[in-house]
DNA sequence: GCCAACGTTGGC
DNA sequence: GCCAACGTTGGC
């Protein structure tokens, strides 16, 4: 089965990497958008790598990777009118929702920032996540992206 | 089906 | 807090 990347956006006010350090693995829900919601759905397979990034922070990151565990199953947390991410339009009939279960692989001892990633717009151009007005909380990275990403974590300059 | 108003995301 | 770039809603 061919090996597929993805970078999942997440607020780490809300659900950092070390919230996920302490479960192992967790669902990761929330996801309120159709266009994400098809790419679980139609795109995401187990054993899928991804890119764990911290949005709206201070320093916005990608701070580790995580693998995907599972296929694609509802988000009942848009049920509970107590949850961040209740919908008041979902019934249990009718939740078009999903989730995926992640576990956590690596926490990069150096997070590799946003604006790194800005410094690399000519071979990263396809990324979905430096293009303008991206705002989708998933994206696939491209397997070239992908390891050319992780080499930037060996390219600091150590003085 | 159109589209204006409104809400959300997320970097800065 | 600002604002660009979306997505969603709802009147017509």
């Amino acid at each position: 089965m061919e090996q597929r990347y993805w970078l999942m956006k997440s607020e780490p006010s809300v659900f950092s990497i070390d919230d996920l350090i302490r479960l192992g693995t967790a669902p990761w829900e929330g996801i309120r958008n159709y266009q994400v919601r098809n790419l679980l759905r139609d795109h995401m397979q187990i054993g899928d790598l991804a890119f764990f990034y911290h949005s709206s922070c201070k320093e916005p990151a990608i701070v580790g990777i995580m693998e995907i565990t599972s296929s694609a199953y509802p988000d009942s947390s848009a049920l509970l009118p107590n949850s961040l991410y209740y919908d008041p339009k979902c019934t249990a009939d009718k939740l078009p929702w999903l989730q995926v279960d992640v576990r956590i692989m690596e926490k990069f001892d150096t997070p590799i920032t946003l604006a790194t990633l800005r410094n690399h717009t000519e071979a990263l151009a396809q990324l979905p996540l430096l293009k303008r007005g991206n705002r989708l909380s998933i994206t696939p990275v491209a397997p070239f992206a992908w390891d050319y990403i992780l080499g930037l974590r060996s390219s600091a300059v150590v003085i």
